[in-house]
DNA sequence: GTCTATAGGCAGATAGAC
DNA sequence: GTCTATCTGCCTATAGAC
């Protein structure tokens, strides 16, 4: 079970980085120290590594949202405690695992498809339900329904994530962030 | 002269659906009629071909925008035609192949990141524009500096296409460019 | 400019010993 | 569970005939 979990954590980090065409079985070998055909015991295809790194990935988001839930901060801060969580992606040169299969979307096996669209649902209602928290207490003067700013904050922020890949502009990537909790804070 | 049109044509295609790492030399030549050697002729490294291609795409950005302002449309007119060059790739099942060769960046060769960097820089640079004439007209209400709701705009778009590539939700990519319109218009 | 032929390497995956 | 050995296939790229 250990092997087990060092793989996933190895193969995380590299389709972060690299894109799930992106590296390959010798890579990892590499980084857990066994050889290319003992990974086949623990993930017998790529895609049945794809598969499990969704999973993971889905469960550690969910923990990070149940964290944020419980410090019972106001809307607002919610937000930025969830920006946080890509400034670390973007820190370690990652992109979210989500957002990077999204592109290579055409590419994958179709297994990995229905994780991958529940990944951005539970990204956007999480959102919605604190952007409608945020209303309903006055605190956001929302233009739109929560679903909809929400999407605009999670395809923001996707996309800044991918824009500073390119650009290496972190101050940036702050700006953006901060300019999109501070247009749903006043309109005055 | 017509055969590296028609290459470049057909390799872009593959780029914006598939990803660089994603297709492959035997994949143009099936479609454009030549075998895959000849194609070395006309691009001798897959790296020579990514730098055409960022080239072409950049000259193409150029065309449009260029196109756009010559419309002499108010400010929040010339957004809603900028958004349309996003919806038409999305229909296409094509990312920006800016955004796409952003999240591989990592596993590219060094001599594409500058004109993928300038790719970035000219988008924004138009949208400020935009965005601060809309300011100057009183036609928008800006909280921030016109470059930072460039980078949400921009960031926000190619977030909201790389995530309709999973969802296959065109009606979220629509809300969602609307209310970032909207939102620079009226803040009452 | 396009072809056939091929090099040289790496991909994902399997068989079977230990 | 991990190993060595190997398979098959695809990849980018080159050589040289036409």
């Amino acid at each position: 079970m250990e092997m087990k979990k060092r793989i996933l954590t190895s193969a995380q980090k590299l389709v972060q980085q690299r894109g799930f065409n992106g590296f390959s079985y010798a890579d990892i070998a590499s980084e857990v120290g066994i050889r290319k055909a003992s990974l086949h015991h623990h993930f017998p295809t790529k895609t049945d590594l794809g598969v499990a790194l969704l999973e993971v990935y889905s469960g550690q988001l969910d923990s990070e949202l149940k964290r944020i839930n419980g410090l019972l901060l106001p809307a607002d801060a919610k937000l930025a405690a969830y920006v946080a969580l890509y400034r670390y992606s973007l820190q370690a040169e990652c992109m979210c695992l989500g957002g990077m299969l999204a592109t290579e979307a055409l590419t994958l096996d179709a297994v990995m498809l229905p994780g991958l669209k529940r990944f951005f649902a539970r990204n956007t209602e999480w959102l919605a339900d604190v952007i409608a928290e945020g209303g309903s207490h006055q605190l956001f003067t929302l233009s739109g329904a929560p679903e909809d700013h929400a999407r605009v904050f999670l395809s923001a922020l996707q996309g800044a994530l991918l824009i500073a890949r390119v650009t290496g502009d972190c101050a940036a990537f702050e700006q953006t962030a901060r300019l999109l909790i501070t247009d749903l804070l006043g309109k005055g």
